[in-house]
DNA sequence: ATAAACTGATACTAAATTGGTATCAGATAG
DNA sequence: CTATCTGATACCAATTTAGTATCAGTTTAT
């Protein structure tokens, strides 16, 4: 079971070393040469994030992508919805059958739960703790 | 992002309907019907249930299925891991790279704080413990 | 002995998702 | 005018997901 897709696992990547650099534009060519990203797959996850309204972009020589806001307020849990959609445990019992039978009631009571722990969970790690963090571990030993 | 595949979700709901009749064998035709699985489907997960361990069976008529042990030593967890494997948030960074780049290793600090924290989650919650709810639940005007 | 009710094992399938690649058009800077 | 960028799409192969189908063998009851 793989929680996080590449989508996500790149872009928040990306997001870092975009939040690394907020004075100006960077290009997705060096994002992709930096992060180890495929090229043209990481275009794709910044075209995303450009309409989702995490990055701005300008076209042309000497453009390129940057954070739209500030790094504190891009939430890993944003990035998840965008390319995997809202955290769902398990999607059969919600909307479509109501509790049709008593087993499924109580899984999905649990169920919720736990989605609600992830869900906070994902929303207190953001683009700038991470880049805080990177601080830290950079001054310790082993990571 | 869905994280329970209908593997996993059928499963669990078969263990369910087993653990409330542990007396005896309980064919899958029964269950299939009495959880709206389809039955072919159910059979194969069955057979993954048995070949686990969770699960004993007995051929011929009036065989079936029925759990092999205590209701509340089976972890929503373990049925996960026999669907979906273990769960990793995110599987890249892990094994193949170790800390190539430092955005790395701090995501990755973060994944598998996330990751331990769902597994605890799952580990807590065992098909006894639904069954237990069932009661519970079944007592209440609104579930 | 034989039919009915079961599991064991496996093969097959369609659709969706995942992880990419490629192309062409248009904007901008020098 | 050209090199360097993004915008917008179209395409692709492999894997996963959710199911269906079939045939063989076992057990119980008649």
């Amino acid at each position: 079971m793989k929680v996080l897709t590449k989508h996500t696992d790149y872009a928040v990547r990306a997001l870092i070393s975009l939040g690394m650099k907020s004075e100006s534009w960077v290009s997705a060519k060096a994002v992709s040469e930096e992060q180890a990203i495929p090229y043209q797959f990481l275009r794709r996850i910044l075209q995303e994030l450009i309409r989702s309204g995490l990055v701005d972009s300008r076209e042309g020589a000497g453009g390129g992508v940057r954070l739209s806001k500030n790094p504190d307020s891009i939430r890993v849990k944003d990035v998840i919805e965008i390319f995997q959609g809202k955290v769902q445990v398990s999607e059969c019992m919600f909307r479509k059958q109501l509790c049709s039978n008593r087993a499924n009631c109580v899984l999905r009571h649990e169920i919720m739960r736990i989605e609600q722990l992830v869900n906070d969970e994902f929303s207190k790690v953001t683009i700038g703790k991470l880049i805080g963090d990177l601080g830290i571990v950079g001054n310790m030993k082993n990571s």
